[in-house]
DNA sequence: CCTAACGTTTACGCGAACGGGAAGGTTGGG
DNA sequence: CCCAACCTTCCCGTTCGCGTAAACGTTAGG
């Protein structure tokens, strides 16, 4: 049986980053991460004394899962935003799961955590299967230029017959 | 042996479609059509007397290209155009290709064409690369929760005994 | 020939996604 | 305590990808 979350005596603090080291480990510019900020993506896990704000590395894993939305995937913020509200709700379902010992609402919200999970999943495989389309079209094309480079090869020989 | 290019005396002229049509046809707008134009994309096959745009099939692939490209792929239209511009080129080249006799030269601009469909092809095939390695992330998030799911059920029983 | 429907160019506007600078507060080493 | 480096908020500027309206030309049917 597992024991979990006693915190070890002397947990070494997780250490907080500032914004212009997140900005260089995520590959974002501090202007960035302040605007997605602002536009609900993400809060800072802290800030220090009301002032600077300050990152964990759940924040830097968030941070470079959206950078992956936008660049690989190219969704527009507003779609990541819609992506992302999911798991803030995750977050929020967390404390709400660790404030109840109720085994039947654990499950719950558990279960709903996953549903949603699920959905973004799809959401990619949708846009993946897409691309994929594409991609058999573009070999379609790729198989034409052969076909029609094997024709040329057949021509040539049976113009040399001819010659012959 | 094969008969090619000799026109068929009354082929049915290719209907062209003026831009309305098009743009019903692609999903998109006349002013995008316009603005993708203005930005280098495609040329309409003809113009009517000087003034009207006029369409015709392959007009009506390349725009349905280009939407897949911005859509489903989310490139800004800089790099559409990047991936584009190698098919004008193959477009040039075609024109070339029908001005020689000479079967090495033939052989030479077709492999250039492949050539350029082969990248094309492999940038696709890099961004649905990068898009399955984010799937994959989620898909371990959701390994996780099931696992979680897993456990509470072993909690559960655990109690269940201890009551007992 | 007239006209309604459709097209053309030109130009200004707008939301998204930041860039960059001004003016001032915070932190940390000497 | 001081100061350089870093951060804060506020705000204006820019590029991209079109939307929209004005003013004018083209086409096709009656």
């Amino acid at each position: 049986m597992r024991h979990p979350d006693l915190p070890v005596p002397d947990a070494p603090a997780p250490p907080l980053l500032r914004i212009q080291e997140v900005a260089e480990d995520t590959g974002l510019t501090p202007r960035t991460i302040r605007y997605y900020e602002e536009m609900g993506l993400l809060a800072p896990a802290a800030r220090s004394g009301g002032a600077y704000r300050l990152y964990d590395a759940d924040d830097l894993e968030r941070l470079r899962f959206i950078r992956g939305l936008r660049d690989d995937a190219g969704f527009s913020l507003a779609e990541i935003r819609q992506l992302l509200e999911d798991d803030e709700a995750r977050a929020r379902n967390r404390e709400r799961f660790h404030a109840t010992r109720d085994a039947t609402e654990r499950r719950a919200l558990l279960m709903e955590s996953r549903e949603r999970a699920d959905r973004q999943s799809a959401i990619l495989r949708g846009k993946i299967a897409r691309m994929e389309t594409m991609l058999a079209g573009v070999d379609e094309h790729r198989a034409r230029l052969a076909g029609r480079l094997a024709d040329l090869d057949v021509e040539d020989a049976a113009e040399a017959e001819v010659a012959r």
